[in-house]
DNA sequence: CGACCCTGCGCG
DNA sequence: AAAGCGCGCAGGGTCG
């Protein structure tokens, strides 16, 4: 059976696991330098999850990082036998953030060629979540890897021999590290966090993983057979614990790492328990919205009234809706000068086909995003299950691949309800993004105005601007790069008011503009532009470049910039918003599991869990009696997260938390 | 028929 | 070009 560091206290382990022949997974201890902590073991899949979960109990000992390539790959079926694991290590989201940072910039993994680590994350098989069924998803033919760890499959021929020798594990002890970040205030130690790399403290006997060969040493010496995967693994994980102990600011990476990972496992926990779902809700609020149900196809009765009483008040007898070209030319046939059919667009326009036409828009977007045939694909069983991509998006948000989750629309959020006897805890961080921007540019007076209260409207106390929708186009203008319109107009009084804000993202922009790279809070770094970004830079500095082309790479500097000014802000947001998703999680795990009816899957069905997440809002579904519990925690957490981001600056960030049973009623 | 782009709109 | 960031998805339309 699988021991921790020989029964040592706060000595970080990691277990690095990695398929095998044989539908056999390897399991590696290794000390938190990289060196081994003992014999490795190979178990069967179907033993894993046993495997794991007695690591994970250890008797109050420490508990394991686990380390593998990806998490959601290697976690489902944990989740599916009912086993949770604390923390992990993902290689390859690891991999991503190192290889981009300019906090990592020259080490040997920043330097490294492309390779398997650098690709996307790999499809998820259907119904690998476990609790809910696969359903009918669209594009189902395109799942590829079904299997548990087959990001490159284990081939006999790719054998080789390393030595693997038992280092003196327990002889030295090695308290943990003061929590990750170097301002850490009063954040709980030794929360989600890898503890110290000691670099260049190697003990006799240790092996390097990526070592081939036999090794004798005073200790004691065993040589293996290992597969390719795992000879990568340990390479791939050494090289990453060497770039972070080579950076300026080890800590801040490894806290950025450790979040990047728990969002990876939350991810997977969330696909696991899937949303609270009630399709008859949903169906009953299609019924009355669109009439009832007709064949994939067909337009409901609702919308196929109101598609002929536009055909009528256009005179156009053949007229799609759904065509804007088709719609256009009516318009046009009916007098009216319409350049597109945006909403927004037609909303001018004064005409008896209007009215009709708006409310066509608005309940077929319902039917084709919303509609039954997306009910059948994402919901099963009363729970909607998306496919999450964790670090999807560059700026470390997350992004989904089906499903839409990431624009649930209001119209649709009563059927997010609890489970009977249970609870939604709904929690948004309010104004989120400014006030990050507060912090990541030091801005006292920003943050000041913000403390306590709607940070808009301590804008308006301050003076700046006189009303909250000025406060908040002028801060979104300021975030975004406006340069025209009401926005543009009010941020010079915005930069008078805060300058030390606006004149960071300023510096932001321009960083951009040149090609310059720039960093979130924690780490994580924007993309440099691309090659014809570079090659249009260069012709116009040359002055090789003629009238037309000149003004586009111009265009292009400052379309960069602008992304860069937006990628400081967004990225740190989503820092904060791992960092509080992370903290949050430990707080649940350690709730007293409760008996309580209820349809959860194991192993959340006795208590609360996380299952929605955006960008700035959470929810948790907890048993009822739990709900109080629950938003303390959420505060809690909110506040472990400002801290571990920005010390002791003196800034909040104000939840506005909800007890619902249905999401519909969130404030 | 699929691959691809465009339009429009949902979310933060 | 709604004034400016980041996304995903569906449907129409075009091309090969």
């Amino acid at each position: 059976m699988l021991t921790v560091g020989g029964g040592r206290e706060n000595v970080d382990v990691y277990f690095v696991l990695s398929a095998a022949p044989g539908d056999s997974v390897i399991l590696t201890p290794l000390n938190d330098d990289g060196t081994a902590a003992g014999l490795a073991e190979r178990v069967g899949r179907a033993d894993l999850p046993a495997s794991v979960e007695a690591a994970e109990s250890n008797d109050g000992g420490p508990r394991p990082r686990w380390v593998w390539r990806d998490t959601a790959t290697a976690y489902a079926p944990l989740l599916a036998a009912g086993v949770r694991v604390e923390r992990c290590h993902d290689l390859r989201l690891s991999h991503a953030i190192l290889r981009a940072s300019s906090l990592t910039a020259e080490t040997a993994l920043a330097r490294a060629s492309v390779s398997q680590w650098d690709a996307a994350a790999p499809l998820q098989a259907p119904g690998a979540a476990g609790g809910a069924g696969a359903g009918t998803r669209a594009g189902a033919g395109a799942w590829e890897h079904t299997a548990l760890f087959d990001l490159s499959a284990p081939q006999p021929g790719d054998d080789q021999t390393l030595a693997s020798a038992r280092a003196g594990a327990g002889e030295t002890e090695f308290p943990g590290s003061e929590p990750g970040d170097a301002r850490p205030g009063e954040a709980r130690p030794g929360e989600f966090r890898p503890a110290e790399a000691r670099p260049g403290e190697t003990r006799p006997g240790d092996a390097r993983p990526a070592e081939t060969g036999t090794r004798t040493t005073a200790t004691t010496t065993v040589t293996r057979t290992i597969s390719a995967n795992e000879a990568d693994d340990l390479a791939e994980f050494r090289l990453q614990l060497d770039a972070i102990s080579a950076s300026p600011d080890p800590n801040r990476l490894r806290l950025l790492l450790a979040a990047e990972s728990a969002g990876a496992l939350i991810a997977a926990e969330m696909s696991h328990a899937g949303l609270p779902w009630r399709e008859d809700v949903h169906d009953e609020l299609l019924t009355e919205l669109l009439g009832p149900r007709v064949a994939a196809g067909l337009r409901p009765e609702r919308l196929e009234r109101l598609a002929e009483r536009i055909r009528v008040e256009t005179g156009a007898a053949q007229l799609n809706p759904d065509s804007p070209a088709d719609v256009l030319k009516a318009l046009r046939n009916a007098g009216l000068t319409a350049l597109t059919t945006r909403s927004w667009e037609l909303e001018k326009l004064e005409h008896p086909a209007i009215a009709p036409l708006l409310e066509y828009k608005k309940l077929s977007r319902l039917l084709s995003a919303n509609g039954w045939s997306w009910m059948e694909a994402w919901v099963t069983d009363g729970r909607f299950v998306p496919d999450y991509v964790p670090g999807g998006v560059v700026s470390g948000r997350w992004a989904t691949r089906g499903g839409g989750a990431l624009q649930l629309p209001k119209q649709v959020r009563r059927a997010v309800t609890a489970d009977e006897g249970w609870m939604l805890v709904v929690a948004d961080a309010a104004q989120l993004e400014p006030r990050i921007l507060a912090g990541i540019s030091g801005d006292a007076a920003m943050a000041g105005a913000g403390r306590g209260t709607d940070l808009y409207a301590g804008i308006v106390a301050s003076g700046a601007v006189s009303t909250r929708a000025e406060a908040k186009v002028a801060m979104l203008g300021a975030m975004y790069g406006a340069t025209t319109g009401e926005s543009g107009r009010l941020l010079p009084r915005l930069a008078r008011a805060y300058p030390t804000a606006l004149a960071f993202v300023e510096n932001a922009a321009r960083a951009g503009g040149r090609g310059d790279v720039v960093t979130s809070r924690l780490g994580r770094s924007a993309p440099r532009p691309g090659e014809e970004w570079w090659e249009a830079q260069a012709r116009a500095a040359e002055g090789a470049a003629n009238d037309a082309e000149l003004s586009r790479a111009r265009q292009q500097a400052r379309d960069w910039g602008r992304f860069t000014r937006n990628f400081v802000v967004q990225a740190s947001a989503a820092d904060w918003a791992l960092c509080w998703m992370a903290d949050l999680r430990r707080t649940l795990a350690s709730f007293a599991p409760l008996a309580v009816p209820g349809r959860a899957a194991p192993p959340f069905d006795r208590e609360p869990h996380l299952v929605f997440f955006l960008h700035d809002e959470v929810i948790v579904h907890t048993p009822a009696e739990r709900a109080d519990a629950v938003a303390a925690a959420l505060r809690a957490s909110a506040a472990v997260a400002t801290r571990l981001l920005f010390g002791s600056f003196p800034i909040d960030v104000p939840l506005v938390v909800s007890i619902v049973a249905s999401y519909a009623d969130a404030a």
